[in-house]
DNA sequence: TTCTATGCAAAATCTTTGCAATTAG
DNA sequence: CTAATTGCAAAGATTTTGCATAGAA
């Protein structure tokens, strides 16, 4: 699912949801729209303040990121700096997880299929009806290594 | 690695590291040792006010964790609360993972050989040297789906 | 003695809430 | 008109830092 894609049906969900449209928020899911990876809620009310978009108040940020996970429209992401990161879902074309850098802080995506199908497999056997999962590489990227 | 013998291995390696001995440190070693998963900084806290061991000021609780975490003697995890864990590093037999309940917040570890072997060998493919990994199934759990 | 360890309090960082004004439907 | 949306400021929660004292080698 393309950015665009998303961003549309967002609209729509919330409209179902019974929600008003706000530029705020319009904002916010544009900003997520274009990016593929994870932000935290101080990185969206930093893009917003600069060129992408109008500045939207950082409790507006919190608030419309948090209804957007409720509604399944994106996602948290834990990556281990302490602060709650969120990328937009998509299709089961765009699933995937992330490498950090613990020198550097560089998030960097990739998916891999035979890790699908091993965490697939072990939801089924698990004492938890599994809705989703989430996997953490570090290390030490090749610029950081150099 | 059973609790006692890592609590002795970890005071070698800060002994090694040319630290000295403190009551603080030695009763949030203490406390580790005996928990076979996860806690926050403000468990540990809690932990030792209540009745094990005596208690230790929140700076201080901070700093050791921060101090054991770059030794390698407890690692973060990192289940989504906007808050950080740690637990100890053990030898590959205690190696596990965690399923988290998003209804209750309960914490369950597991292992699981085939999933271990599939991130061993994405772990060669990747663009970055792993030293660690991370993985967290989120869902319900019997009590609540119940 | 000399550095580490610790506690306390203040500061910094991230997140949530209360309230009033605005705006979409 | 009515309820959702937003901004602002204040409050909460978590984590870090500065500084002075106590303690280990």
């Amino acid at each position: 699912m393309k950015g665009a894609a998303w961003v549309q049906s967002a609209e729509a969900e919330l409209a179902a949801a019974g929600r008003k449209r706000g530029g705020a928020r319009r904002a916010v899911l544009e900003l997520l729209g274009g990016e593929t990876c994870a932000l935290s809620a101080l990185e969206v009310e930093d893009a917003l303040r600069g060129a992408h978009g109008r500045p939207v108040s950082r409790a507006s940020v919190y608030r419309i990121l948090d209804e957007l996970e409720r509604l399944g429209l994106v996602q948290r992401v834990e990556i281990g700096q302490a602060m709650v990161r969120y990328e937009r879902v998509c299709g089961h074309d765009e699933h995937h997880h992330h490498l950090v850098c613990d020198a550097c802080g560089v998030v960097i995506p990739f998916s891999d299929p035979a890790l699908e199908r091993a965490i697939t497999d072990l939801s089924k056997r698990v004492p938890l009806v599994v809705s989703e999962h989430e996997i953490v590489l570090h290390g030490c990227c090749q610029d950081c290594a150099a």
